[in-house]
DNA sequence: CATAACAAACAATCTTGCCGGTTTTTGCTG
DNA sequence: CAGCAAAAACCGGCAAGATTGTTTGTTATG
């Protein structure tokens, strides 16, 4: 049976970790590899987490490799020789950055039991934490970034659709009352993607309680989306 | 009668106008004026458009003085004599793309017939229209470069509030079946904002048959809640 | 004549990619 | 198993290019 393949019998643990495996990015496993190599990928991570946290604090725009090897706690010159250009990096970060958001949002879905992860308001909430990570804004600040930088969006337009599809095609797993409904998946993801990003972006703009009434309306707008409330054929 | 008093005999026209009013850039009508003034004027409403322009085609972080002046075609020099620095420019350009994405919401809500306007597709059309601008995409650009920047946000965060707060307690003038709810009003613009501002990030990124059930979604969404048919409250 | 509009050149600062040099690890060989 | 050369990790400095604000000069208007 391929991998795509379903089986009824697979608990949500074996599912997402299955999902997760899909999305892993290279070279940044360590197992089984002699003391240079693992040494390679610990400082590797940590370039990674530099780069996340400069992106989130001070935007693509300002995210210089000065900056990004200060905060690694290594000299640029050490930096260049793991990535030798502020691409290979930049692309390393997009891979990353998406497979660690999905794996905090399939994290929040193993947390919870089936009875309270069907329930109206978790997937907003468990999808709402995922967006809300250094990782994701990073992630943001790229896609941003992507829309007017020729050279950004070369690296990034490539690997964020092909990224995207490969996440809406294994997180659905762990939703099995959605199973049945792929296009209706694919539209509550994108809708409350699409909706909780236009917030973060606006978080500093909007009060605070607008933004909360926001998303307690996505919630019970996705609800009624699961339940067939609102039929999405016009 | 104060100017936020409300008169149910207005047109839909006077009262649009009335609100556009409110939220005009200073230092940029040259009614009545000599010829300098009204050359000064023309200069700086080119290097505006041509700021809007850079910041929509190059992002904020790209947009240089050099490349604004270029595109405006007069020369740097010329250009820092209206605006002394940098900040000058962009804080003249926060006020003049929220008047032009206003102006252009309210022109399209005025060219419709009353029963057409309450239709539940109408207002995300013209909402859709208003934020596809050219205008708008600056201001999303200045927007998110604002919450990375500190200069940027100390100049755009107290403008951005302030009209967002204008042009909300305006614009409802020109829907009087929302005059009854202004907390839903605020909510129905603060969602569909949110969702297509969202949408308008993740353009490049998702495939347009997603982008447009999105928005299809969207439109049904908000007519549930303008009639009651979604209770706000948890 | 004073002022405004416009132009061109300049210094100071940043950022990137490259290059030479040093230390540590690895693997081969006698 | 000791020794040694190759490779990898790491560091500091440099030149080229870009961007900003200032300054000096020229033309047109009031």
């Amino acid at each position: 049976m391929g991998v795509l393949g379903f089986r009824g019998t697979d608990s949500v643990d074996e599912i997402s970790i299955r999902a997760l495996a899909l999305l892993e990015p290279e070279g940044l496993d360590a197992e089984g590899q002699g003391w240079q190599q693992r040494k390679s990928v610990q400082t590797r991570i940590a370039i990674l987490d530099a780069a996340i946290d400069c992106l989130q604090t001070h935007g693509y725009g300002r995210t210089t490799t000065q900056l990004i090897a200060e905060i690694a706690g290594i000299s640029r010159g050490a930096m260049l020789h793991h990535y030798a250009t502020k691409q290979d990096l930049i692309a390393s970060v997009i891979d990353y950055t998406v497979y660690k958001r999905w794996e905090i949002f399939l994290d929040g879905i193993r947390a919870l039991k089936d009875p309270a992860r069907i329930q109206k308001m978790a997937g907003i909430e468990i999808s709402w934490n995922s967006l809300q990570t250094p990782e994701y804004a990073a992630y943001l600040e790229l896609a941003i970034a992507a829309r007017t930088d020729p050279n950004l969006a070369k690296i990034f337009l490539p690997r964020a659709r092909r990224l995207d599809q490969t996440a809406l095609a294994e997180t659905i797993r762990a939703f099995p009352e959605w199973a049945h409904d792929l296009e209706g998946y694919a539209l509550a993801m994108d809708y409350a993607t699409a909706t909780l990003s236009g917030l973060l972006i606006n978080r500093d703009t909007w009060p605070e309680s607008s933004q909360r009434e926001v998303r307690a309306f996505l919630g019970k707008t996705i609800a009624m989306l699961r339940h067939g409330d609102l039929n999405r054929a016009a």
